[in-house]
RNA sequence: GGGCGCGUAGCUCAGUUGGUUAGAGCGUUCGCUUGACGUGCGAAAGGUCACAGGUCCGAAUCCUGUCGCGCCCACCA
């Protein structure tokens, strides 16, 4: 290895990843015996494009990990996947499609999906160099992607399990509908903006006093042909005398009765509710404790169907202004006033989520489970923090999780999309008998069947619908050790050591894999959680690729380096902030690896080629510069252990950046220059020198693994192998 | 409607149990530097730690309030 005044990471970053890869050491089957196993399951990259800068930011927070564990000499393991990214992905697809003019309707089911297959095995290839390029450790031996079969079947039994245990259930219920994708969605993919708006005020006529009214405001005219009664809390004495009586909704024209219900808030509006079953939640609660009829005027294209008379065929806004214009004419609108309210939008497209009553798979995560001491999983989720055996860095996320899973609903877990894990089961349309009558010809079977095995009806319609992807991520820790070749694997290495991810999933994914988790195994997927922020711009901006704004990693590295890279994103950015990204600060960084390879440089120039490294002993201290560069190498060492054990990275990259620039280089190289001009001092200098040097080394890899690795090879004795497998020195 | 957090040098951020003159990177200014480092060395300027009270021998750090900013959660028409 040729030792130019430059560090040109270009040069060395490929050749030592592969020395790296040939060593077998990121495998821990290959690792000395150790005590300790410590393990990261990185969170599976969704398959439908390229490592962003976030990425970047956690994997160099997963490699530090990962490598601090493997010097401290644990049985380490950084266990990596893909992920199929259900409706991600699928949405990713449909605009490659949308570019080449087709769309996915044009096109048959199973061609969509083997196009949607082989879109995602050509991003895992990248997917993979770009990993490697980061420098991360992991043992791609172990490499599994969430639509392997064995993790399916392992997805099917955890669904198996659940709907034995009664935890899942097929109900009809208001879900959140997204009319341009159409699918539903789980609470979660909802967001609630502000939204200017409009409350009418709508008169429904009585149908024995014409002429008399009661006036409903509602945000939503368009919904009146679902409307099935109106509202009206028992204790409103403005309304009393009218409970039982009939109205005529007055677009199709229908007799409605007034109904009495607590829900009802006296306050809002006129006091008076339109109900309307069919889509909005609270009315659909009503409606069922009233025994009311369900009216679907929505259909799941978007558009109104027949029940809405003069609406039909219009879509949601359309439908608004024409009710509005019909309402009008038929002289029912008293008035209209501005309103300002949050409105659900569909995370992805932004368009309006309709609630809208479906038939779809839930999880029930407030039901109490037998064989869990009566808990739920909601409950199993909040005691495993409470009772810290998970731990979330920062802890501030701690309450922020609480407070989500004590407000949680029922996971809705079955999508309407075509990309993803199908959900394994037919129903019977015969139900020819008392046993398929019990489980309401319900069928839960991941093979293909022709027969009910219940009633032997040949007449069954499998599920169309493709799981939530979250529900086969959240149950990726035990899922990926359980499906290895080595069996051992899961004993040796579940629970993991470390959850690192992103905050902005901490309900997403972190929650659901603790409660599938400890349901599947009886045990926590992971000890720690460590989050991380946000990667912004510099004018403070999410990067997106929708913004346009995106900075890919790679082009750093290919200018910076790779450990430049890492560390300029990891130093004095502590756990669950967001950070600016900042070029001069890689900049930075990347003079750091320079001035190593330089420090080393001049330490191999000055040591000679005959030098013989001796086990430091303090009888090579023999000036005041080096007892100091000795005492502080020393605390350094203690210092940074105690942070890499407290997930304080941040810090302790700062503190060996310092000690190495400012203390090694600036002070103890410059004393060493005049030390070797002394015959007397020449060989316990050099010794210093080697000493603290490849102490330092050591205690750099975790955070610029590919320069202290690149200039260790170009120390190595025979004896010396690979800097990644030394030793981290005992403080 | 509920919750979480932030406001420290021109910019981006550290500052873990409250303790000497508040730190870093980048930027700025002034020197130096033909052999480790064209990416180096030395030095300097720059902060009433948002504001107001309080606790304390002592507060950027703890408490209360105010202002400004951001984020998350939420089936009120």
């Amino acid at each position: 290895m040729s030792f130019s005044s430059v560090y040109e990471p270009q040069k060395e970053e490929k050749k030592i990843y592969k020395l790296w890869e040939k060593s077998g050491l990121f495998n821990p089957d290959n690792l000395k015996k150790a005590k300790k196993s410590y393990c990261i399951i990185m969170p599976p990259t969704n398959a439908n494009g390229n490592l962003h800068i976030g990425h970047a930011l956690g994997m160099g927070i997963e490699d530090i990990m990962i490598r601090y564990h493997r010097l401290k000499g644990e049985k380490t393991l950084w266990l990596p996947g893909t992920d199929h990214a259900g409706f991600e992905t699928q949405v990713v697809f449909e605009k490659h499609l949308e570019k080449e003019g087709k769309s996915r309707f044009d096109m048959k089911r199973e061609d969509f999906y083997k196009a949607v297959w082989d879109f995602t095995q050509t991003n895992r290839k990248g997917i993979r160099d770009q990993i490697k390029k980061l420098g991360a450790s992991c043992d791609w031996s172990r490499e599994k992607f969430t639509l392997d079969k064995d993790i399916i079947k392992i997805v099917y039994d955890t669904f198996k399990k659940l709907y034995a245990d009664g935890l899942i259930y097929r109900g009809e219920r208001i879900v959140n509908y997204c009319t341009k994708h159409r699918t539903a969605f789980s609470d979660l993919e909802v967001n609630h903006i502000l939204r200017q708006d409009k409350l009418f005020y709508v008169k429904y006529e009585f149908k024995n006093e014409p002429g008399k009214f009661i006036t409903v405001a509602t945000t939503r005219p368009e919904t009146i042909p679902g409307d099935v009664a109106i509202a009206v809390n028992p204790k409103d004495e403005r309304y009393k005398k009218l409970i039982g009586d009939y109205v005529i909704e007055p677009i199709t024209q229908r007799e409605i009765p007034i109904i009495a219900d607590i829900l009802v808030e006296i306050e809002f509006g006129t006091g008076a509710l339109k109900i309307t079953p069919a889509h909005a939640a609270d009315d659909f609660e009503i409606g069922q404790r009233h025994h009311l009829e369900i009216r679907k005027t929505l259909d799941t294209n978007g558009r109104f169907n027949e029940l809405s008379g003069p609406l039909v065929g219009l879509k949601v806004n359309e439908a608004r202004e024409k009710a509005i214009e019909i309402l009008n004419q038929n002289n029912a609108l008293e008035k209209i006033e501005d309103y300002e309210h949050q409105v659900g939008v569909c995370y992805k497209c932004g368009n309006v989520i309709e609630p809208m009553l479906m038939e779809q798979w839930f999880i029930a995560l407030k039901k109490p489970i037998a064989s869990k001491q009566n808990k739920s999983l909601s409950d199993l989720a909040l005691s495993a923090i409470k009772t810290g055996q998970v731990k979330i860095y920062p802890k501030r996320f701690e309450k922020v999780y609480f407070h989500w899973l004590k407000n949680i609903h029922d996971w809705n877990i079955s999508r309407q999309i075509w990309w993803g894990i199908p959900i394994p089961v037919y129903y019977c349309q015969e139900i020819k008998n008392e046993v398929c009558q019990k489980s309401k010809g319900i069928i839960i079977s991941d093979k293909e069947i022709k027969k009910c095995p219940y009633c032997s009806s040949i007449n069954l319609i499998k599920d169309q619908d493709t799981f939530d992807t979250w529900f086969s991520s959240g149950q990726w820790p035990f899922a990926t050790l359980k499906t290895q070749k080595n069996k051992k694997d899961f004993q040796a290495f579940y629970p993991t050591g470390t959850m690192e991810t992103g905050y902005d999933i901490l309900f997403f994914w972190v929650a659901r894999m603790v409660m599938l988790g400890l349901y599947a195994t009886d045990q926590v997927p992971f000890k720690d959680v460590y989050l991380h922020g946000l990667v912004r711009d510099q004018s403070h901006q999410k990067i997106s690729k929708s913004k346009g704004n995106v900075i890919d990693p790679l082009d750093m590295i290919t200018k910076y380096g790779s450990d430049a890279l890492r560390i300029g994103l990891i130093i004095n950015n502590a756990p669950g902030n967001d950070l600016v990204l900042s070029e001069d600060k890689i900049k930075g960084y990347r003079n750091f690896a320079n001035k190593i390879w330089n420090a080393s440089r001049f330490t191999m120039m000055n040591l000679g080629s005959d030098f013989q490294p001796k086990k430091f002993d303090i009888k090579y201290i023999k000036t005041p510069s080096d007892k100091k560069i000795i005492k502080q190498l020393k605390d350094t060492i203690k210092k940074t252990t105690v942070m890499m054990d407290s997930y304080r990275f941040y810090q302790a990259g700062d503190v060996l950046y310092h000690f190495f620039w400012h203390k090694f280089c600036d002070q103890y190289i410059e004393s060493a220059k005049k030390q070797m001009t002394d015959s007397k001092k020449i060989e316990a200098t050099k010794q210093v020198l080697y000493h603290v040097l490849s102490q330092n080394l050591i205690i750099l890899h975790p955070f610029m693994p590919f320069v202290t690795e690149a200039v260790w090879q170009s120390f190595k004795n025979k004896k010396q192998s690979i800097l990644m497998a030394q030793n981290w020195p005992k403080p």
